[in-house]
DNA sequence: ATATTTTTGACTAAAATTGACAAGTCAATC
DNA sequence: GATTGACTTGTCAATTTTAGTCAAAAATAT
């Protein structure tokens, strides 16, 4: 979704290739085109090497890459603000 | 989490074993007994099938079920606030 | 004590995920 | 129009996760 968008921004910011970026993970590149259009998961571990070949903020993108993963449990859902005010709540309770 | 302590109150409060709730989502009673001490996932349908059989509110389980998920997700996370913060964005967005 | 309810742990079938590989598309260039 | 380089797509094997059961143990009530 929307870290995979800001992945491809920063490669090509950089003028790398995929395969360049395959090589540094140690995937194929057919996985790293895969995350960028989000079709596969994003291992967290990969965001923070990333940040790291990317030159850019790790938290910014950790923050991306979990709010993709918050959006996609809740995106269909009907109550999806409600339950996000909830888990708020829990979250700064430290339930 | 929350929505299993929540559906543990309402099944006591009308009476019922686990037993009998195991019979009406025709499941085995361990299964039951683990939801409700958030030791396993919920389905969205046994939300569902629970609202109706403790005769209570669908929308607020469904919120407390959603918002246990959300939490799950991000409860281990440093960003967990700057993320939620940005999913809430998506979604107003309808992205 | 014993009968009933709940919890626990081990287990398995099914489902989801990871990531590779091969083949495909698409542009640009020769 | 053939080739090359970058990216995409589909398929697959291997691994991991999850759903739910079963039997035994623990707790509770009678």
């Amino acid at each position: 979704m929307i870290i995979g968008q800001k992945l491809r921004e920063l490669r090509e910011e950089k003028g790398l290739l995929l395969r360049q970026v395959a090589a540094e993970l140690e995937v194929d590149t057919a996985y790293i085109s895969k995350m960028e259009r989000g079709e596969k998961n994003i291992r967290k571990e990969f965001i923070i090497q990333l940040a790291s070949l990317y030159n850019h903020n790790q938290d910014e993108l950790l923050a991306l890459w979990l709010a993709d993963k918050i959006y996609d449990t809740v995106k269909d859902e009907a109550m999806a603000f409600e339950a996000i005010e909830i888990a708020k709540k829990y979250l700064s309770k430290e339930i």
